[in-house]
DNA sequence: CGCATTTGACCCGCGC
DNA sequence: GCGCGGGTCAAATGCG
């Protein structure tokens, strides 16, 4: 697959994302050191930024504005996020800074906005578990969305469907304007988990695959049906390994300097055809091949943090 | 049989 | 107010 790196993956994805990335600024997230971990957590990951080594995507994604003054600490949020399911495909993994979320700005990257926190789980409130925003038919007039901090990846891969540790149910796919290929939207397959994510194309690379996330896990990543149960940690080393190049535009994590195999797994019971034909066999990679022992792995209840 | 996917319809927000 | 486009729902369908 091609390795290019994109020229400007951000400005693409501003135009091929309709989630208005920092449409509503006052949601935007400006990271800060102080901000890493909030950031974090708001997905339901604990990630410890020191541990982090910080790579120079700058340079590479220099265009991209950081979020706020202090972009560094996005890069925790990468693998905060379970990253974007490449690892069926692998990818090179630079994680751009992440973006500010000006819409009005040229800073493609990702949006995250969090206009009104995470609500609170009400979990059951009826039978099916309530999606991130209220649904329509329980909303209310006037009532606006809620909506969930989010964070976009650009991933260089031939699969749509990456592996991220978690599982995910399609609810809809929809056909994006100026694209040809549709947008698909998922949602965390735990039914307390409000957690969603589009997956889409870019129409002008089409080897882009562009993953936003929403939400935060309430839990930890899950077992598979078939490969067992893989942690986060070893689907982020995975992915690390893909020649696919990701971009992932909030955090900067950096890579390890080597991607140690992983199993490669499959959530959905059916496996997407292309991941059959592009995945390559991974295996579980040791602990010191990892960003971070516990760096990813760590997941703490959104409930437990305090933002 | 249970669960995931597909897909058309519906709802909502936003821009004009 | 209207139209467009995004996002979600839910019935139908398929697969293991």
């Amino acid at each position: 697959m091609g390795d290019k790196e994109k020229a400007d993956p951000g400005a693409e994805f501003a135009s091929d994302s309709s989630w208005t990335l920092g449409a509503d600024s006052d949601s935007v997230y400006f990271f800060s050191n102080d901000r890493d971990s909030s950031i974090l957590s708001e997905f339901g990951w604990n990630f410890h930024p020191d541990e982090v080594n910080r790579t120079s995507e700058r340079e590479q994604f220099g265009d991209l504005d950081g979020i706020g003054g202090d972009e560094r600490s996005s890069s925790d949020l990468a693998g905060s996020l379970g990253l974007p399911e490449s690892s069926s495909s692998g990818l090179v993994s630079s994680f751009p800074t992440a973006a500010p979320v000006g819409s009005t700005s040229n800073n493609p990257s990702v949006s995250s906005s969090s206009s009104e926190d995470p609500p609170e789980k009400s979990a059951d409130s009826g039978g099916k578990p309530p999606p991130a925003e209220i649904p329509n038919k329980v909303r209310k007039k006037g009532q606006k969305r809620i909506r969930q901090p989010r964070f976009a990846f650009v991933t260089k891969s031939e699969v749509d469907h990456l592996e991220d540790g978690y599982r995910w149910r399609k609810y809809g796919q929809k056909a994006v304007k100026n694209s040809p290929f549709p947008r698909s939207y998922y949602r965390c397959t735990n039914s307390k988990c409000m957690v969603k994510k589009r997956v889409e194309r870019s129409s002008e690379d089409p080897t882009t695959v562009i993953t936003t996330y929403e939400g935060q896990h309430c839990h930890h990543t899950v077992g598979f049906p078939r490969g067992g149960v893989i942690s986060h940690d070893a689907a982020f080393a995975g992915q690390l390994n893909n020649p696919v190049v990701s971009q992932f535009y909030y955090p900067t994590i950096q890579l390890p300097r080597e991607s140690p195999p992983l199993t490669t797994m499959t959530h959905s019971r059916r496996a997407p055809r292309e991941a059959e034909e592009t995945t390559r066999i991974l295996q579980e990679p040791t602990s010191d091949q990892l960003p971070d022992e516990g760096l990813l792995g760590d997941i703490v209840p959104p409930g437990m943090r305090s933002v």
